[in-house]
RNA sequence: GCCGGGGUGGCGAAAUCGGCAAACGCGACAGACUUAAAAUCUGUUGUCCGUAAGGACUUACGGGUUCGAUCCCCGUCCCCGGCACCA
């Protein structure tokens, strides 16, 4: 039965086979090294990167290969274009993800690891891409982790990493503490998981010190605008205004601090002062109370005996709760200090409390209580019945009213009231205002708040990189001299984290023991190892000088190839991957190692594939596997079916069903091919068609719309496939490289068949003739009073009159003209529009 | 609540500058080829009314500007993503 099937199959003629077209020139480009790049004598460098996957165990998912391919395309495109394109490819194999997985399956990822990186190179290798593996790296090859830990010795050496104990975000699942941008929602970015709070001693990275410029270049950079919103978000400038109240002293704290001589009775003058931090220094009159965070240091110094008891025990409640209860709106609490502090510009006595709605981690951890005109102060005044102030009035507000049940925030138009010199004034002058007569007067100082914290990058785990620093008692804490590095990561049969706040490293005596650098007396190896978002943060530096061991980065080949020309990954790495890269170039531009400050120029964020309208996730067991479809449809088929399915930047909804028409295009293709004469000449018609594709395939390849470069193939095939002769090879030539880029096999198979020794990624773009786009008759829309009643077939430069007249000898479009023409709208070579 | 992106046929989608809405593909229907099926090829396919010719309506909803609006403006609703007691 099957040997009939394959006999009465193999009379036929060969059709397209691309199991055998693509294992053929996937051998044929590594024989010729068709996609090795010549990094030192490229003429027009073109660096086209791809976000770099960590090799999962269950392999590459189709949302890799979506962007990969997307990212490949763009890559080829641009070769065909003449550039020569470097497009590298890696592993971001260090770190929690790969860590828990080994862990689950109970094998230790120094085996895991290799293991998923063949497969992913299988896989990457069978979809096409025109990757130059030379230059592959893994970040967990010490090779490259000596220069990430050199990375560290540098931030280290300028004062930007830095050990500080404080609050830290702790997983208990992970068993580590993360850094903020892997907190999503109050859990685990990894893992889910609610984060608790610790208090542990850490490094960071003075991230917050570049927070600035970080913002501000996002103006000129050509990025996908929605990544530039998520980083303006993350980083979140507000500019004010910092406020210092001076708190009244009163017996209660009287010999804790300095007491001024001279005073008598039982109130001394005493330099206590509440710093807050306020976008709203034009309020400044409505201000009728303070609120200090409750782990706010000076909460202890300023309470009153008789409320010291309450204010302890509220601050214990509330250093109970976890970060995310406690930052969920709900009821205001708090209680009173029995402290006062006098309001600057009114000179009046206002109240000091403590209340959680304030946090310690933003600003100065106080701030002044302004109800009348905050949704919050509004809502903990009324509840407590402190006095609210209406300071600034909208154009038909009184002035004198109440401010009623909601805090009035509104800004545009309105002017200050009840605010003695400043009344009248608009509520951004009134900033200005009030801001420079505090400054005046020693109470305030204009300031800019930031909610970017500080890069938490220890972490307590195995599976990284370890920070290079040795602690030793009589010098201190003693970076690793370069020359030692790298800092190898000993393999520990139990890597697993535990509860304790402490590396498993620090159960590996034999590895942390060793003399100090500086004075070789006992000292103790650092036994946290580094997020891996440091390993990502420097990886586009590395693969160009991938092949060098001597330096991080060689300086000619970083000068010719950096910055990044096209950066494509997903935006869920919007504030972590994408922000720290920035800062840590950065740093090194600061520091001379480089001379550019942004890494990435241009960024385009792909959007997500969804299957049949509903999130892949594991759980809904929806994940598409490429393998099966390459498998089934051929990896050309495969690649242009992701890119047809919806705009790249937007994603797509995956189904099986659509495949099936890419993959008719393709077999088309592969015939009309097959069949195309060299005899006689091409039809006029077809080429005009041909040079109009040619034209929108470049320009939307170009610009990232491959779903419509891919329909406008199609469009010419149709035009190719009516006419009833075999296609000339002049009408399918040029073809064969506009499809290059989307089915590379398919593509270089057919180049080959139509006769060419070279390869059709080096046989350029086609170029397309102006003359040969312009048809000269052209349908021209004809509106009556704007709705269109026909069409008529003209000239392209024909005159307004001429059209009219053209227009009026239909009678299909002339039965609506029954009155006078009072107007004639004329687009010329496109419209003509006849308002009656 | 603030910021960003969206909402168009049965489905995925297109319309790059305010100028013929629905390109391209899937699906569906009909036909050719076939003993039959698959594959392939051809045609039809936004909705409603109409036998037809033809007509009316249609880009989430309500207004506006314009000769003309999927596109610009105002208001409302919904979906996706980011931020969020951030002062």
């Amino acid at each position: 039965m099957t040997e009939q099937i394959q006999n009465s199959t193999s009379s036929e003629p060969a059709g397209y086979d691309p199991a055998a077209i693509e294992r053929k020139w996937q051998a044929r480009w590594v024989e010729r090294g068709t996609n090795d790049t010549d990094l030192a004598g490229a003429a027009r460098p073109f660096y086209a990167l791809m976000m770099f996957p960590y090799p999962s165990a269950e392999g590459l998912h189709v949302g890799n290969l979506f962007a990969f391919t997307g990212n490949d395309i763009y890559g080829r495109f641009q070769r065909l274009q003449g550039h020569t394109v470097f497009q590298p490819l890696g592993y971001d194999a260090f770190g929690i993800h790969s860590e828990n997985f080994a862990l689950k399956i109970g094998t230790h990822p120094a085996e895991l690891i290799p293991r998923n990186i063949e497969r992913f190179g299988q896989q990457l290798r069978r979809a096409g891409l025109m990757v130059d593996w030379k230059h592959e790296l893994s970040t967990t090859d010490p090779r490259y982790y000596k220069w990430t830990q050199w990375i560290f010795l540098k931030l280290l050496e300028r004062g930007l990493a830095y050990k500080k104990k404080g609050a830290v975000n702790w997983c208990p699942s992970c068993k580590t503490v993360l850094a903020n941008e892997q907190v999503i929602g109050g859990e685990c970015e990894r893992c889910g998981t609610q984060v608790e709070q610790r208090f542990l001693e850490q490094w960071f990275c003075r991230i917050t010190d570049y927070a600035g410029r970080l913002l501000d270049n996002l103006d000129w950079l050509d990025w996908s605008e929605s990544t530039k919103a998520a980083q303006r978000n993350w980083i979140g400038r507000s500019e004010g205004a910092e406020i210092t109240f001076q708190v009244i002293d009163r017996f209660a704290f009287a010999g804790s601090a300095t007491v001024s001589a001279g005073q008598s009775g039982e109130t001394t003058a005493r330099a206590v002062e509440v710093r807050v931090f306020t976008t709203r220094p034009d309020t400044l009159y409505g201000a009728t109370y303070l609120v200090l965070a409750p782990e706010h240091p000076l909460v202890s110094d300023i309470v009153s005996d008789e409320q010291r008891a309450e204010v302890e025990a509220y601050r214990e409640r509330s250093a109970a709760q976890d970060l995310v209860s406690r930052k969920v709106s709900k009821e205001k609490t708090g209680v009173f200090t029995g402290a006062y502090a006098t309001n600057p510009v009114t000179g009046r006595p206002i109240p000091i409390w403590v209340a959680d709605y304030v946090l310690m981690d933003y600003g100065t951890g106080a701030i002044m209580a302004v109800p009348g005109h905050d949704e919050r102060d509004h809502e903990f005044a009324t509840k407590f019945e402190l006095e609210i102030v209406r300071v600034v009035a909208g154009p038909d507000e009184d002035a004198h009213t109440p401010v009623g049940d909601d805090a009035h925030t509104a800004v545009t138009g309105a002017r200050l009231v009840n605010s003695e010199r400043f009344d009248g004034l608009a509520v951004d002058d009134a900033k200005r205002a009030i801001t420079a007569w505090l400054a005046e007067h020693g109470a305030g100082k204009a300031v800019t708040n930031y909610r970017l914290h500080d890069w938490c990058i220890s972490r307590q785990r195995y599976w990284g990189p370890p920070i290079p620093v040795i602690y030793c008692d009589d010098c201190g804490t003693v970076p690793v001299p370069e020359d030692q590095l790298p800092v190898e990561l000993p393999f520990v049969e139990d890597f697993k984290p535990d509860d304790t706040g402490i590396s498993p490293l620090a159960r590996v005596e034999s590895w942390y023991r060793v003399p100090c650098p500086a004075c070789g007396k006992e000292g103790r190896r650092e036994t946290d190892v580094s997020d891996t978002f440091l390993d990502s943060a420097w990886y586009f530096l590395r693969y160009p000088s991938s092949d060098r061991d001597d330096v991080p980065f060689d300086p000619a080949i970083t000068r010719k190839w950096l910055p990044v020309t096209s950066y494509i990954g997903g935006n869920e790495h919007a504030v972590l991957h994408l922000m720290y890269s920035r800062f840590v170039t950065m740093v090194l531009k600061d520091m001379g190692y480089v001379d550019f400050e942004e890494p990435f120029t241009r960024f385009r964020a792909h959007g997500l594939i969804v299957k049949e309208g509903a999130k892949m996730s594991k759980s809904r067991g929806n994940v598409v596997i490429p393998d099966q479809y390459i498998e089934e449809w051929g990896a050309d088929t495969f690649r242009t079916y992701l890119m047809f399915l919806g705009p790249f930047e937007e994603g797509g909804d995956f189904r099986d069903a659509g495949i099936s028409g890419v993959r008719r295009f393709l077999d088309r293709l592969y015939r009309a091919v097959q069949d195309a004469r060299r005899e006689g000449a091409p039809d006029e018609a077809v080429l005009r068609k041909l040079h109009q594709t040619i034209r929108k395939v470049g320009d939307d390849t170009g610009r990232l719309s491959y779903n419509t470069a891919i329909a406008a193939m199609m469009a010419y095939m149709n035009v190719v496939k009516a006419n009833d002769r075999a296609p000339h090879v002049a009408e399918v030539e040029p073809l064969v490289q506009l499809v290059a880029p989307f089915a590379p096999h398919l593509a270089e198979e057919l180049w080959e068949r139509l006769g060419h020794d070279r390869g059709v990624f080096d046989s350029g773009w086609p170029t397309w003739d102006e003359a040969f786009i312009a048809e000269d008759l052209i349908e021209m829309a004809v509106q009556v009073k704007g709705k269109l009643r026909g069409t008529i077939k003209v000239t392209k430069d024909i005159s307004q009159d001429a059209a009219l007249a053209a227009a009026l000898a239909e009678p299909g479009i002339a039965k609506f003209v029954d009155g006078e023409i009072r107007k004639v709208i004329f687009v010329p070579g496109r419209l003509l529009n006849l308002v009656v």
